[in-house]
RNA sequence: GGAGGGAUGACAGAGCGGACGAAUGUACCGGUCUUGAAAACCGGCGUGGGCUUGCCCACCGUGGGUUCAAAUCCCACUCCCUCCGCCA
């Protein structure tokens, strides 16, 4: 959520930040309407409550002094007083409600760092990464046994089988098995030992409650994109960033504390309602997803460094599996709901021949810790808003795609890098096996 | 799923419908004393909101209700504890 006090203050400043991602001007105009006039019953209201407060005082005086008659007088006024309380407390909580709502429908205001645009192709690329750049090689042209699409690898090989996901779950729900499994197993545990020792490893659950998704900035607005439980009123979260925002939701931290360093490795689930008919193949767009999280807590000074080292992470996985893969620092127009700054992380996937997206690494400054009430105290004794920031490192469906290809082997094998060997053992080259 | 008990500030724990935003203790912060520390003593010590910055309002699990007045009474829900049942 937008900080109201600052909309207030500077409401030109926010138009002008919000219009780079398109929010019109006349949605925040009826916002500080709506602002002007809650606040106006807002102190009807509360004069009417003290005077209501202060004549109940009276009939207690009045009834300890035997005063039958006063009480009663000072009484009839107060219920008088409490007919026009109640009238003004309704049209009090509606405006509440519809500030609200409409409060929690505007986005982040960008940060001034992100670059302009309006959609995707605005994103501007930083920098790109391959095997041997450093040694000065040229950007790889890769083989033409790498040029083969995972979906066609994983079904020869007996590793990826898209049809009996949609015979289980409907389309876009994959099955990995055998070795496929195994590597999918393997990409978890090798993520997860590289940050353990600097975050704390959770394992929350995959479903939250309305509220926990609030937090985070997926519902009121990408409700479609979820999978919603009714009955039990739950969602299926879409990635761990949900559960972890609301884990010290509505607490007051240390200082000393922070900043907290959070990774989890959970299912991650996505109706992909937008997106219907699009990237259908294999696993460039499924519905269902491990990825490996990190996140902080931490102060606003703290927030560069907690953004980049999560970059850093992301990027230094990528490089131990040795994927070609670029950076882009996403436009305005291109950022997520609760977003003030993203980098985005594309693995270039050769069979397929596209840079698929592997890691989004925001800084949500206070938006989301807003709306989760999470601050912390100070020094010097008062409370702030904690700043979140979180990124994925990584998400295992793409990768899985990205490694099959590039180490998609003349002889038809997949041949893993050697980091893998540890969890992979001796199918570290994946054969076709019959079972 | 059944039966009972409970939910109050950082924690523990009081609280008869009327001066209760809430006793008391611990913790914490400041001060006195001390060479220093501890102890003792004194003082401070919740969060949010509104505006005339001094006041006002809200908050005692959540949401309703009764009342001139609710932490306190009533209803529903959620969560926790104990016992029973079921279960990986």
């Amino acid at each position: 959520m937008i900080d109201l006090v600052q909309l207030r203050r500077e409401p030109d400043f926010v138009k002008a930040a919000l219009a780079r991602r398109g929010v019109s001007s006349s949605e925040i105009d009826a916002i500080i309407a709506l602002d002007v006039e809650h606040r106006r019953v807002l102190q009807d209201a509360e004069a009417l409550r003290a005077q209501i407060k202060e004549l109940s005082r009276q009939v207690g005086e009045a009834r300890k002094d035997r005063d039958v008659a006063r009480a009663e007088l000072v009484a009839e006024q107060s219920r008088t007083l409490g007919d026009e309380e109640r009238g003004a407390s309704q049209t009090l909580d509606v405006l509440a409600r519809e500030l609200r709502d409409k409060l929690l429908m505007v986005p982040n205001l960008p940060s001034p760092e992100a670059p302009d645009g309006v959609d995707e192709n605005d994103n501007v690329e930083l920098r790109r990464w391959w095997v041997g750049m450093d040694q000065g090689e040229p950007f790889p042209t890769f083989a033409e046994h790498q040029r083969v699409a995972h979906w066609d690898i994983g079904a020869e090989l007996g590793i990826l089988d898209m049809e009996t996901g949609v015979k289980i779950a409907g389309s876009m729900f994959p099955l990995y098995r055998g070795a496929g499994s195994r590597l999918l197993r393997s990409l978890g545990s090798f993520a997860l030992n590289a940050h353990v020792g600097d975050y704390e490893e959770i394992r929350p659950p995959s479903f939250a409650l309305t509220e926990t998704m609030m937090s985070t900035g997926h519902l009121p607005k990408s409700a479609d994109d979820m999978y919603a439980i009714e009955r039990d009123d739950l969602w299926a979260i879409p990635t761990s960033e949900v559960p972890l925002t609301s884990m010290h939701r509505g607490e007051i931290l240390d200082e000393a504390r922070l900043p907290i360093r959070l990774t989890a490795q959970t299912a991650c689930f996505r109706r992909e309602a937008g997106a219907a008919g699009r990237d259908t193949r294999g696993l460039l767009r499924v519905h269902e997803f491990d990825k490996v999280e990190l996140f902080a807590y931490c102060t606003p000074d703290q927030a560069i460094d907690a953004h980049a080292d999560i970059l850093a992470r992301a990027e230094s996985l990528l490089q131990a599996l040795g994927l070609t893969y670029r950076l882009l620092d996403l436009c305005a127009g291109d950022l997520g709901t609760s977003s003030a700054r993203t980098i985005d992380l594309e693995v270039f996937s050769p069979g397929v021949d596209r840079w698929l997206e592997v890691s989004s690494v925001s800084w949500f400054r206070d938006f989301q810790a807003r709306r989760a009430n999470v601050r912390y105290r100070t020094s010097d004794g008062t409370t702030a808003l904690v700043h979140t920031v979180n990124g994925s490192a990584l998400a295992w469906a793409r990768i899985w795609a990205a490694l099959v290809e590039t180490y998609h082997q003349p002889d038809g094998s997949v041949k893993l890098p050697d980091v893998l060997a540890p969890y992979m053992g001796d199918a570290l080259t994946i054969t076709r096996k019959v079972w």
